[in-house]
RNA sequence: CGCGGGAUGGAGCAGUCUGGCAGCUCGUUGGGCUCAUAACCCAAAGGUCGCAGGUUCAAAUCCUGCUCCCGCAACCA
């Protein structure tokens, strides 16, 4: 049997449009399950929205709508966007469903039988218009945050989880699986800002609106925020269900996706409900940063926001995929901005890649009328060494990209490209031509076509489209030469055809007038 | 002494864990090539690796102190 993979992202909180932030999350997900499955395993991918609270009501208001009619419309918003940037998930899970609710609200209820959750009382700053509670802290001039009206101190009687009795089994899982949380830091950051001055009881339930899961052993409460929502990635595998057949395959899930944002939820929380459960924990849990503009954090105020589907369609998705995974490092916020998209895409994906293609396209023609014959060994005396040096850039994008690395990964396969665009120049084809040096040149042709299938291989997972017109155009319709296990391979090709005239796959874009596009279109959101 | 991250040629970054000639992309300058998309390849200029001390044969990397920038500071996703 396969081995599985669960990866899921984080479910979205509804309360407007979708922006580039979390299509980067999305898509950071869909590659990394594509390269899983790519490796062989049975992967799973699981994402969907966060459709409770006090937020969603009011917006619902504000649209005439009922909470469910408008969650279910941003629901269905999100899928069409991820349907265009073409996200295999398997699963989205809507937290108003039915499977979600009947399981949160069991939840619940065994953790109050288990003496895990418990009735106090919450106290905060609220603010009736918006009837939200605050913390001190997040008071601006000690009024509302929202619309800065008075806000007054009140309490209700709450739920509250007992967070306190799990901590120590918590900090030695963290001690004895440095694997868990990723990048590293965000544990010492966890440890000491949330756990070490010690951890306060979550507040799980409200009594001060009603749109969440009712608790069933007392109806005035709902159940708030994080154990509802953070249950979704066991609920939509059908745990505590009549059929829990997905959860017995595929939990624990190996990878959770996160924002920086709900790190502490997802780092403190998330495991402490699983131990309560007696369940296993996630293998990773990673944190990703946030993508920033040139001016700071995106804001409708600053009109610096920029929303996937306009690039998508002037760019194409492989573009933009490229982009924000090239662009976002592995441990600090990435910036997006209009110049360096545009310049990405005319070095990297113009000059680069589609122009490298281009050049052998044409030269396998002119020279051996479009036909590649078989290994010849290191006829040249540079093929050698680049045989080698793509041999070790695949085994580095291997490590970086099992660690999250994205960007560096990405790096690995360009630098293939650069190197057997120097190849090129190393060699002379032409030189070769001229001179009648039939194996030589054999040869050459043979490793500029195979290099391009191995990077056909290694970006599949990331710009698919791509991919596939690269293998179209050299010539490569056996899929046992599109495997990955064929990459560490030199020898495979045999009598190979490419395409007769070849086809950019990336054109040249005008700089100035497309970071010009780019600008207005986030202008004018 | 709240916590975490960052400071590396003009710009953006890698390298720091595990010390060993300071590297990549873009920009600038000069050259090469003609297979290709004014592309591609080579070379040069440009850095006291935030500051000050320490350890060491050797420090961007380890230790100590400090400065500046960003984020977080608990129930808002």
């Amino acid at each position: 049997m396969k081995k599985t993979f669960y990866i899921t992202t984080p479910i979205y909180y509804p309360s407007g449009k979708f922006h580039i932030g979390t299509a980067y999350t999305t898509i950071l997900v869909d590659s990394l399950k594509r390269y899983k499955t790519l490796r062989g395993y049975d992967a799973y991918m699981l994402t969907g929205t966060d459709e409770h609270g006090q937020k969603i009501e009011n917006v619902a208001k504000e649209n005439n709508e009922s909470p469910k009619q408008y969650v279910d419309k941003i629901a269905k918003q999100a899928k069409e966007l991820w349907k265009k940037l073409e996200i295999e998930y398997d699963d989205y899970i809507q937290t108003t469903e039915e499977r979600h609710e009947k399981v949160v609200q069991k939840i619940f209820e065994k953790f109050l039988k288990q003496g895990d959750i418990y009735k106090g009382e919450y106290e905060g700053w609220y603010c009736e218009p918006c009837e939200s509670y605050f913390t001190e802290t997040q008071l601006i001039d000690n009024k509302c945050p929202d619309c800065g009206r008075e806000v007054k101190k009140m309490k209700e009687e709450s739920y509250f989880f007992n967070m306190n009795k799990y901590i120590d089994r918590l900090l030695k899982y963290y001690d004895e699986h440095p694997n868990f949380i990723k990048p590293d830091y965000r544990k010492e950051e966890m440890i000491n800002n949330f756990i070490k001055p010690g951890l306060e009881d979550l507040c799980v339930t409200r009594t001060s609106f009603d749109w969440g899961i009712k608790v069933l052993s007392d109806p005035k409460h709902v159940i708030y925020v994080w154990l509802d929502a953070l249950a979704n990635y066991i609920t939509a595998l059908g745990y505590m269900s009549e059929d829990d057949s997905l959860f017995k395959k595929y939990w624990p899930a190996n990878v959770h996706v996160v924002a920086k944002d709900i790190a502490r939820f997802h780092l403190i929380y998330w495991p402490i409900f699983l131990m309560a459960l007696d369940l296993p924990l996630p293998e990773t849990i990673y944190v990703h940063n946030f993508i920033m503009m040139k001016d700071g954090k995106m804001s409708k105020s600053k009109g610096n926001v920029i929303y996937p589907e306009i690039l998508v369609d002037r760019y194409g998705l492989d573009a933009i995929k490229y982009a924000l995974l090239r662009e976002m490092p592995y441990s600090q916020d990435g910036v997006f901005s209009p110049e360096s998209f545009i310049e990405r895409y005319n070095f990297d994906l113009c000059n680069d890649l589609s122009n490298l293609l281009n050049r052998t396209i044409s030269m396998v023609n002119k020279y051996l009328n479009g036909n590649i014959e078989k290994y010849t060994g290191f006829v040249n005396n540079y093929d050698e060494e680049v045989e080698k040096f793509c041999l070790e850039q695949i085994n580095l994008f291997e490590k970086k990209i099992d660690n999250f690395e994205i960007a560096n990964a990405l790096k690995e396969i360009w630098s293939i490209v650069s190197r057997t665009n120097k190849y090129i120049d190393e060699t002379s084809p032409w030189v070769l031509s001229k001179n009648g040096q039939e194996d030589e040149l054999k040869s050459v042709m043979y490793h500029l076509v195979e290099n391009l299938r191995k990077i056909a291989i290694l970006i599949y997972p990331f710009m698919k489209d791509t991919s596939i017109n690269i293998m179209n155009q050299i010539g490569i319709t056996d899929e046992k030469l599109k495997s990955w296990d064929s990459l560490y391979k030199y020898d495979l090709l045999n009598n190979i055809k490419v395409i007769e005239k070849g086809e950019p796959i990336f054109m040249r874009l005008d700089y100035d007038k497309e970071v010009e596009y780019i600008k207005n279109a986030m202008k004018n959101n």
